[in-house]
DNA sequence: TTGACTTTGTGCATGCGTTCACAAACGTCT
DNA sequence: AGACGTTTGTGAACGCATGCACAAAGTCAA
């Protein structure tokens, strides 16, 4: 009955969130020979605080050596393990606007275990043509491509009026994990889950900060000159 | 010395991260021609619950009125206000790559007050193309095209390895607001705002979530085996 | 082995964000 | 005008996430 305790132990949403920083910071780090971190070191390159990082890490398991800090590769592994990389991830992608084609090509998409088995457009003009080594296909072949190569991932690239469209054939084709690019909130049935990830946001937030820095000297401006 | 109580009252992080989200959905019911929305049906349009919406909401004034509801203009320019959307933001692009090339087509880019106004690549292959209007320049132009037309914010949509320099580059012209689309850390002087926006990590966090479902019924279906 | 030093893992406190629940405020109908 | 139903705005409770501080556990040198 109890399975493997690291699987089965609630990881905090927080810390499932700052993992793939830390994967990706590792992984640096391997590519440049170091052979262990500490968490001091480790939490200054991803920019988070060393107990963070510990404590994240501690949800994890016990993978670190006091006195000396973690070992590179063994932590990378087991993050990775912890999220679910150590497998393939088959991933498709409905819509090969500019957008699409930059996820397709996007070395973070490629790499870690993404692999992507199917692209789809509906647009004829764009229908067969080759995007690195993967064939653009209509959405009706959904099914049939679903069958031959099961997708686990779907990511919807599409302009907002389509995307609830393409989601249901996605969701009818049986695929319960889906990414949405597009600006628009998907009604789906339970066990469904999606994420959706707005381009536009981060720039609003950073207008909304860049703004009030604005507001705050005009204020004080205008405190002195009064 | 007090100025507009709005303005100056801190509006919480999590707060301001869901304003875009609320001034979309008001956008199309505008659209739709829809006048006025109570909270929980925004709520509900929005996928959040209807005391979070009223409190958001409630640090931006008091712009609903009771037994009725909220005028959805009149609470879309209030929202557009808060996030600073009523004056327009010149945004550069630097990375003219297929990302470079989405983000200025993106719609919810040249929407809303953001207005693109200088495109840089340093690959010669690409220089002086003209993607809507815009002409690609390389980055050494950046000082002249800020000097003629202020840039407000950075958008760096370069590979990793170029981020850093891009940015560099960036703050050095005078731009204290950045968002980067590269997948690495970068280091800034204070005073500067950065926000990251890394593509693969909602994947990987649809890739944990999914991990663990077919974990979980691995779990049962061993435990009735057993 | 012993002692000095380093770094992890974690209990605890603090702060922030979310949710509940209700009084206050509005429109409407009689 | 007054009673009634509706919906906002918000104080208070709760829960989660973050940061502090330190004991436990390791290395290394002598």
């Amino acid at each position: 009955m109890t399975a493997d305790p690291v699987l089965r132990r609630e990881i905090p949403d927080a810390t499932v969130a700052r993992l793939p920083e830390y994967l990706r910071t590792l992984s640096a780090l391997a590519d440049d020979g170091v052979p262990s971190v500490s968490s001091e070191e480790l939490a200054a390159a991803v920019g988070v605080r060393s107990a963070q990082l510990r404590k994240d890490l501690s949800h994890l398991g016990s993978y670190g050596v006091r006195g000396v800090g973690y070992d590179v590769a063994m932590l990378a592994l087991e993050i990775s393990r912890a999220l679910g990389l150590t497998v393939d991830w088959p991933v498709a992608i409905v819509g090969m606007g500019n957008l699409g084609r930059a996820l397709s090509s996007y070395s973070g998409f490629v790499t870690k275990g993404f692999r992507i088995v199917a692209l789809f457009d509906d647009d004829p003009s764009v229908e067969g043509e080759d995007v690195l080594g993967t064939a653009i296909r209509p959405l009706r072949d959904l099914p049939r491509s679903h069958a031959a190569d099961p997708i686990a991932i779907g990511v919807i690239a599409t302009p907002a009026s389509a995307a609830q469209t393409v989601c249901n054939a996605l969701v009818q084709a049986g695929i319960t994990s889906i990414l949405n690019f597009a600006p628009a909130v998907l009604t789906v049935p339970a066990g469904v889950d999606v994420r959706r990830v707005d381009l536009s946001i981060e720039l609003q937030i950073l207008a909304f900060h860049a703004q009030r820095r604005t507001v705050a000297s005009a204020d004080l401006r205008s405190a002195v000159t009064r």
